[in-house]
DNA sequence: AGATTGACGACGC
DNA sequence: TGCGTCGCCAATC
């Protein structure tokens, strides 16, 4: 592991995501040069919780605009979504395509 | 210390 | 176009 903030810089990354804005675990991992970190930047998230800054990580999802892991997790992250204005069905997140935010253009 | 799983992604068929 | 398999690195058991 040469990026020992990787972890950190993921938080980073997701707390740039715009509001009402959605971005996928590989964008966020290529955007840091890790292309191949897709699912290290989900083991990151799924470790947000010990995180002391809360972590947007609802803005989170993988490339099929679906929320993932812990099915009440999903639930409470689905209604802050909704919330910002994303809609979002059962897990996957509606319009997702017109809501991802790239964070290698945007960023 | 080692083996397994995992909140994914991309390539292949 | 859709399903299946392989590969990547790290954290957890």
């Amino acid at each position: 592991m040469n990026d020992p903030d990787f972890n950190k810089l993921v938080y980073e990354v997701a707390r740039s995501i715009p509001k009402g804005r959605v971005t996928s675990y590989g964008a966020i991992a290529k955007a840091l040069g890790k292309a191949n970190y897709s699912r290290m930047v989900g083991h990151a998230m799924g470790a947000c919780g010990r995180e002391k800054p809360p972590v947007p990580v609802q803005r989170v999802v993988n490339s099929q605009g679906q929320l993932t892991g812990e099915p009440a997790g999903i639930a409470a992250r689905k209604k802050m979504l909704e919330k910002e204005g994303v809609e979002v069905k059962g897990d996957k997140v509606v319009n997702f395509r017109n809501l991802f935010w790239d964070p290698t253009e945007e960023l």
